[in-house]
DNA sequence: AAAGCACTTGCAACACGGTTGCATTTTAAT
DNA sequence: ATTAAAATGCAACCGTGTTGCAAGTGCTTT
């Protein structure tokens, strides 16, 4: 639990959602900047009598709503990550391969000027891997 | 069937692969020029007594063997496509929502030089999506 | 061309996540 | 507190990933 309960209650209202108790417990999972979960990471922390459906059809609501995204990493995992400021899903992601976290990049937006003539865009998806600014500092031996 | 039995043949043998017939018939498939197929597509070319199994693990080991591309559209649906002459899946694809192909853009690679200061990077997938040359180029309806 | 071996396939079976329908419970508005 | 609307829990089904094993096939050697 990040963030208090009001805050999140607050959000969920924002949204137009009812502050249900599975909705706050995933949401206050995934507040924090960076913070990206697997469905199954998110499973996990939650209480084990959790339904599995009901994860699923928050997670899912959340993602329609566009107040969550999701996010594939190397063409395998798929990622749950609170949408903050960035409405579309389009920008681009960092994703430390030390920390785990998933940072939103919009400054690496795609240079669409190499795109070859004739090719019209439409939408992009970059996800970048590597090392983040905090542990590149950090050479110390670092968990989690 | 686009390419003929001979080159299909030679190629499983020059990948060190036994040259079977569902090897050859997914092969024969994915022949082309950005050609991109989901499982179920393949499946659904192949004769309808193919053993699903086996058509996973083909896929699976053309992916190992690095002879097919595993590349994920929009986040959620997954293509298979071959390789070609890029080794790594590192690069850029473009994918036509029009025509449906699938196509390799090496001059779409991320301009790392946005990366901010202390990032380390170690890999980047981009997927551009929109309409390709050939098919802003004919306006007439077209359908595939 | 035939034999033998390693590799491949087909089948059965299980695991697991996505998905739906419906009865029950909870939320939020009055 | 009442009540309607929305969310949840449960059972159940589907499709795909995955494994083990027996039977079949491709390929090399003679």
């Amino acid at each position: 639990m990040v963030a208090n309960n009001k805050d999140i209650s607050s959000f969920l209202k924002t949204h137009g959602l009812a502050g249900t108790i599975i909705r706050k417990q995933v949401l206050s999972h995934l507040w924090g900047d960076g913070v990206a979960l697997t469905q199954k990471e998110i499973e996990e922390k939650l209480p084990p009598e959790t339904d599995r459906v009901t994860l699923y059809r928050t997670l899912r609501l959340f993602t329609e709503k566009g107040i969550v995204h999701k996010i594939v990493l190397n063409g395998e995992t798929q990622k749950f990550k609170i949408a903050g400021r960035f409405r579309k899903s389009d920008h681009a992601h960092f994703y430390c391969t030390k920390c785990h976290k998933l940072l939103c990049m919009p400054q690496l937006d795609v240079d669409l000027s190499d795109l070859p003539e004739g090719f019209q865009f439409s939408s992009a998806r970059l996800v970048v891997e590597g090392i983040c600014d905090t542990c590149s500092q950090k050479n110390q031996t670092q968990t989690q």
